[in-house]
DNA sequence: AAAAACTGCGATCGCCGTTCGCGGTTGTAA
DNA sequence: TTACAACCGCGAACGGCGATCGCAGTTTTT
């Protein structure tokens, strides 16, 4: 009916959060997700989400790989465990203030903070949302955040939230960028482009690389504990224009993504904002 | 002396553009670095950036998967050749009006075509810059865009490109996955999603579920030529935040009010190790 | 004519995600 | 008590991946 191409076998339980941790019958697991989770977190924090890999995962933990599909369906449950993991630590039980906007900046930097201490959920791709229990307490603190704003409908909160979202993973992306020594590749990349400005073609280029720095643009300013007053004063902008009530049709909607996913900023097909 | 671990051998020609194309000693190659870039895009466009796999590109010119490394470095290089690839397709002919904010907006849209031509732009980690000769064009077309606004510094501008691009990114990825019929992880998610937020525990995201619809919300708004006229306004807001004059690298206008998220790395009070 | 530089590419290495199937364990029903 | 289905741990293996090595053949330089 609706299944698109192959249609027979049980579609259902695909998530990892609508299977059981474990069944009824057999003998008790020696293991169980939530090692599964800190194995994985733990490589991916050393040498990013790369490094995460079943066989990694299974020596950390001292056995197969084999092993892991008792408690996970394969690679991909194990990121979802690991962003619902980082989403958890994520700190839902500041009070808020009722002040929609100062609430969710302030979220936001205890995201980004999120993220600087898991520079790997910037790497997570974001082409399935990703929203397990924890994801969810945060959508629903979100939203209570946004509780005062009853006249906005509620797919254009969940709209904010996920573009919000969108936001702080670019923001930690060029952060994390900035504070990390430049790959080789970065530092090529940053050589090559000086090269050609210097060569007369580009003169605005030239220009403007002249009186920046070399580095991602915007990434010190935007550090600091709290995210610092940049980050803080671009957040809150892209929030208040987002929220403003200017919408006559009333067709806003959006996805509302967990802190994690969202869309990240990609690779356009030219973006200066690099690396250094 | 400023490499910073394994030191021998020749660090430089990283990207492809810094190697030469062919040789002068040996034989004509029969095929060129074009070539596998037309390959190239002809899988992604068909299967996604994962379907350009070396094998793959090699079975679509006939031959093996050690030749094409005559050609290119590895498969890093294929996908930079991809992405110039596809940003020479955005067309930069179009004259300026001399408004920045338009002209940048029109661009965008133009970009955001591209992107939809070619889905797998989305796909590409924004880990790395990646900028070719296309892109430089693209850059100074940009920055030309942004002549009249000579109080911002270099910088800044490039940022602005920066983050527009970014928000292009974004955009695309939701109209895409609007467009495109859900993956059975994407309709499980959904259902996982709706199923919990019936359960009661979270009031405020059952009820902004309710008047939002199931799907991917935002992206058929944002759809059509020229990308719509939501895209247009979401465009234009954020570029007109971002061009705003208010002194983002110069004088210490400080904000107002970083956000009061206090300690540095402080939160976490649910740690990921905790059993389901 | 010799040497050097280059191309094409089969064979191969190590890593990856995933599946199969076996022996042992546990809970439940006959 | 017995029988059996459900479950656990996991060695072995499959196919695909990126990348390297080394050799035979070709073209240019000396």
């Amino acid at each position: 009916m609706a299944g698109t191409a192959e249609g027979d076998g049980t579609a259902d339980e695909v998530l990892v959060w609508d299977r059981p941790e474990r069944g009824a019958r057999g003998p008790a697991p020696e293991r169980n997700r939530g090692q599964l989770t800190e194995a994985a977190v733990r490589l991916a924090d050393a040498g990013g989400l790369a490094a995460v890999s079943v066989r990694q995962v299974a020596r950390e933990l001292g056995t197969g790989p084999a092993s892991l599909y008792r408690y996970v369906a394969g690679r991909d449950d194990l990121v979802d465990l690991m962003v619902d993991a980082a989403t958890g630590e994520i700190d839902l039980g500041v009070a808020l203030t009722g002040d929609p906007v100062a609430d969710l900046v302030a979220l936001a930097g205890r995201t980004h903070q999120v993220h600087l201490r898991h520079p790997w959920l910037v790497e997570v791709a974001p082409e399935a949302m990703r929203v397990g229990p924890r994801g969810l307490a945060y959508l629903e603190y979100a939203l209570r955040a946004l509780e005062p704003l009853d006249g906005l409908p509620g797919a254009a909160k969940l709209e904010a939230v996920a573009a919000l979202n969108a936001l702080v993973v670019m923001v930690s992306g060029a952060v994390l960028r900035a504070r990390r020594a430049p790959t080789a590749r970065q530092a090529a990349q940053a050589r090559y482009l000086h090269a050609v400005a210097e060569g007369g073609e580009h003169p605005l280029l030239a220009q403007a690389l002249a009186d920046g720095t070399t580095e991602e643009p915007g990434g010190a300013a935007l550090a600091g504990p709290g995210g610092g007053p940049r980050f803080a004063r671009v957040v809150r902008r892209a929030l208040t224009g987002l929220l403003a009530p200017d919408a006559p049709g009333g067709s806003g909607r959006a996805t509302a993504a967990p802190p994690d996913t969202g869309s990240t900023a990609g690779p356009a097909p030219a973006r200066p904002g690099g690396s250094g």
